[in-house]
RNA sequence: GGGCCGUUAGCUCAGCGGUAGAGCAGCGGACUUUUAAUCCGUUGGCCGCGGGUUCAAUCCCCGCACGGCCCA
């Protein structure tokens, strides 16, 4: 039996007719339910219609003093989940909670009658209700609906975690979301904070005239990246498939179209561990635009990122886990090469030098193989030293060719290729290029990758035919960009972990 | 995959060889303007699971499960 077992195995259960229960604290929220149905009352009835929300309420009256709401002849009504109840012999302050926020009401005997009166003494605490009233403040000034009216609009059978500390324990507290969401406000705001990011991106996008498109996320091939895929089966065709790494080749495949500028926020699938920046199914932003190159796309970067941190903090600048984050543009852009001398300490003569690269990789105690091509070395060099070390917005340049099977080669240098990734706080952000468009060279990338993956390299690309039988129809010259929507969420939201910012991370789940 | 840490009441946490404690929630009582309301009383535990050591294990040892952090 597992922990997980363990804490959730309470269940309630029917038996002639009758719910039994094992657990005390459902048992006596069963005989409540029992009391409520003989007076008649509907634990779930479906005509609750609130006129108003805790926000719309504290926006119009959140200043109004004791004697501006007495002079109010108008009634409010909400609906909530119940969060705190106060009693005081024949009368209560509750606090009520909606997607907005909470308020308080004031429930006297006196006021609601009978009926009402005894449905309130068999509330408890996660319940949802519905009340109405005027509005008027307390000794305390706090503005609170004084109830006339209240009707149970939902019965809770379990008990909500502990008011004042909430849900902390974190495996619950993804596991059962909707707990953590009930209890604990931030994590709300997070959610809506990404929503909000989301719809600023495609605000964006469609201002500089992008269509939004969905492309497969079952793919015969997994390609547009360098990751292990999920794989699956579909019956009626006896086909397996792949979940996609990337939408990439299927948007240079509209581009080719004539499409021109195209983007798709939506899920990618990578097979690979799980840490508190990776998660793995992952929203990206990735979009295509024809006629700009990877500069272009930097430029663009800054703005669209700028544009983001502007409507969410106001300015430029921000914290991010204790560290100031400054986002003012032009943000910094180094090459690989130059970030390894820079910021690795590499000797410039051992950056073209495939046995020299190997030796300070070693000694940087990198892990890499005697096979491994130059280009690889590099990276995993830049991995191991560099990366950390970038903490404000930098653009790193030219990657080499060899693990960038779809970007174009750069005209000063054909082994490295026109293409930047974006860092803050040490990690990737974006990843960008301008995009090979000629079927010969993509036909030889593939051939390349190939051969690493014949040499064990399970990352490596595939031979995608189909997609160079696109590139000989001629695309337009283009620039693509992938942005990590949940590491951008993470940065404006102050997140540790990626699991903050996803509703339900992945978590390995075993029941016996 | 490796290292370290965690798993005790519905929740938040103490305890640490002598068969379990607090706060909140719950239940009973007092209280018709509280703010974690207050006061009195009280119920509630396969101490994650499986082995071992011991007269005796929540506690020590081993394994497993799940989670967290760090590393790869």
């Amino acid at each position: 039996m597992t922990i997980y077992q363990k804490k959730y195995i309470h269940t309630c259960f029917i038996k002639h007719g009758e719910i039994m229960e094992d657990n005390e604290l459902l048992k006596v929220r069963l005989e409540k339910i029992a009391a409520l149905k003989a007076a008649g009352v509907d634990l779930y009835p479906n005509d609750i219609k609130p006129d108003n929300t805790t926000a719309e309420i504290f926006n119009s009256f959140g200043s109004a003093d004791g004697e501006a709401l007495a002079r109010l002849t108008e009634k409010f009504s909400i609906a909530g989940r119940l969060m705190a109840i106060r009693n005081f012999g024949k009368a209560a302050f509750i606090k009520l909670q909606d997607r907005k926020g909470q308020i308080q009401s004031y429930i006297a005997k006196d006021n609601l009658g009978d009926d009402a009166y005894f449905i309130f003494k068999k509330l408890d605490i996660g319940d949802i209700i519905y009340i109405s009233g005027k509005l008027f403040r307390t000794k305390t000034n706090e503005l609170t609906i004084e109830a006339d009216n209240l009707r149970l609009v939902s019965k809770a059978i379990r008990p909500l975690p502990e008011k004042w500390h909430g849900l902390t324990d974190i495996e619950t507290r993804y596991r059962q979301r909707h707990l953590d969401l009930i209890t604990n406000p931030k994590v709300k705001e997070i959610f809506y904070k990404r929503s909000r990011i989301i719809q600023l991106l495609r605000k964006f996008m469609d201002e500089h005239d992008f269509l939004e498109v969905e492309t497969p996320m079952m793919q015969p091939r997994a390609g547009g990246a360098m990751a292990r895929p999920f794989k699956t089966h579909h019956n009626a065709l006896d086909m397996d498939f792949y979940l996609r790494i990337a939408p990439e080749l299927y948007l240079k495949r509209l581009i080719t179209g004539g499409l021109e500028r195209v983007y798709e926020v939506n899920r990618n699938f990578r097979n690979e561990g799980v840490s508190t920046f990776h998660n793995p199914e992952f929203t990206m932003l990735e979009f295509y635009w024809t006629y700009t190159t990877f500069e272009d796309l930097m430029f663009y970067t800054e703005n669209l990122i700028a544009f983001i941190a502007t409507d969410i903090f106001g300015g430029l600048k921000f914290n991010y886990q204790g560290t100031e984050i400054d986002l003012t543009t032009p943000w910094r852009r180094v090459s690989v090469k130059e970030a390894l001398v820079e910021m690795a300490g590499m000797p410039p003569a051992s950056l073209e030098n495939q046995a020299q690269a190997l030796a300070f990789a070693r000694r940087a105690g990198c892990e890499t193989k005697e096979t491994d091509s130059l280009g690889k070395i590099l990276m995993a060099i830049f991995d191991e030293l560099v990366e950390k070390k970038l903490i404000q917005p930098t653009f790193v340049t030219h990657y080499p060719v060899d693990v960038s099977p779809l970007s174009r080669r750069s005209v000063t240098n054909i082994n490295f290729t026109d293409r930047f990734e974006l860092y803050i706080y040490g990690k990737e952000i974006a990843n960008a290029f301008s995009e090979l468009n000629d079927p010969v060279d993509q036909r030889g990338r593939f051939l390349q990758q190939l051969s690493q993956r014949e040499g064990g390299d399970d990352e490596a690309h595939e031979m995608d035919e189909d997609y160079i039988r696109t590139l000989e129809y001629a695309m337009p010259p283009t620039a693509g960009e992938g942005i990590g929507i949940d590491r951008l969420v993470m940065l404006f939201t102050d997140s540790a972990s990626i699991r903050d910012v996803i509703l339900f991370p992945l978590l390995r789940t075993r029941q016996e």
